[in-house]
DNA sequence: TTATTTCGATACGGACCCGTTCCGTATCGG
DNA sequence: CCGATACGGAACGGGTCCGTATCGAAATAA
């Protein structure tokens, strides 16, 4: 039925590795293609088309590609959304040093906030997520994969700082990190037009384990 | 050029008052029409239907309505979204009472948790905002109607309470009603798995007033 | 060389959509 | 009653998209 015989679309498993595999017959797969139709994809979205503006036609034409060299690697549109997805994982979050859980946490959130800063991800962070989160799919795809490991990641050093006292120990651990990370998520990705200045992780951080009410003269060391 | 004469498209400006306007001559426009549309939006877009696959064709079509009475009305696709937002904040913020700053956030705060948990916002606001983040300009008309405004109570509150003395006068007022807000806002838009319990938003609040920090034995009063 | 697979390009039929226009009917003001 | 406007329904021409197929050329393995 399917004139390409074994269809093997690269989608699904690892993310677009559309080059020679071993012991293939014919003409290879054009590594060019795979990065161009991502490289576009990413550019489109970037400038703020919305997934339902984005057909498998666009963006043959946008990559300078042929519609059969699309369907030759993803069965579809979702496939393809996938692979993008995935290719904006790469950058991994930094191990925090460990020394105090105030230091660690600002590690984290500045991770947040450079991410949210950075020309790549910016526009398309913003796009991307709220695109792809209209999408169940995707969206479910795009959490399993990403955010639980960043939240595992704050969810450890919460708990380290309970046993070394540095956090409170009464309070629920997920609640806890949601305090430090949904004010940066929220500038990140809702309030497009506020600044993600410098030095908002340490404020965020300092403010929220010193507490918004005036402390009585306490001593911190 | 156009055959309906004056258009007199009801979209921006009053919000689909479709019935008849005093010293109109034939027959008024149904009422019934306007609600029809807007709820058949609603209904679509509760059932994770992206504003992408939302075309006028369809929506007159689950409305049970002509495209004629559509287009009568608005302009296109992008007019009529800007009306069914409008519709969804008629259930307005209530008045903090004022007696002390952490029972008026609470107040702020649960009301949002409820809208987040309320049986036609709960998906709609899900989705709706997902959505319509996605769209600039109707993200922008949305966030200057209903956003600013929720935002300058919370601003108030807390200003309020820095002439008391019950909050630090040291922070940016900005900021603080962001790490009170954004919790609340990343569990009912973000995580909608997360539950939205019951004493959430005293949690919050309690939380960022005291600190996450272990006090060292502070009286309150 | 030969068989195979890829490439970009182009075309196809079918589906859906847009915004307009026209029906026949209903409902209002004058 | 009559002119005007509304209604739902159906059709229009023009457009985009989908997924598949086919083309000649290019690139590889056997």
């Amino acid at each position: 039925m399917n004139g390409t015989g074994t269809p093997a679309h690269g989608s699904t498993g690892t993310p677009a590795q559309g080059t020679a595999r071993a012991g293939r017959r014919g003409r290879p797969r054009s590594a060019a293609v795979d990065t161009a139709v991502v490289e576009t994809v990413l550019r489109l979205l970037e400038q703020g088309v919305t997934i339902g503006e984005l057909s498998m036609e666009r963006i043959a034409r946008e990559a300078g590609v042929g519609k059969a060299a699309l369907y030759r690697r993803w069965a579809g549109k979702e496939e393809l959304m996938l692979d993008v997805l995935r290719s904006l994982d790469d950058v991994s979050q930094p191990e925090p040093p460990g020394v105090s859980v105030r230091d660690d946490l600002v590690v984290l959130l500045e991770f947040l906030r450079r991410r949210g800063l950075a020309k790549r991800s910016s526009a398309v962070l913003r796009t991307v997520v709220t695109q792809v989160k209209a999408h169940p799919r995707l969206w479910n795809e795009y959490h399993r994969t990403v955010v639980t490991a960043r939240r595992e990641a704050v969810f450890a050093v919460l708990r380290r700082g309970m046993a070394t006292g540095e956090v409170r120990s009464d309070l629920d651990v997920e609640l806890l990190a949601e305090l430090f990370v949904s004010p940066m998520l929220t500038r990140a990705l809702l309030h497009e037009w506020e600044d993600l200045s410098e030095g908002l992780a340490e404020r965020i951080v300092d403010t929220v384990l010193e507490g918004v009410r005036p402390r009585e003269r306490a001593f911190s060391g």
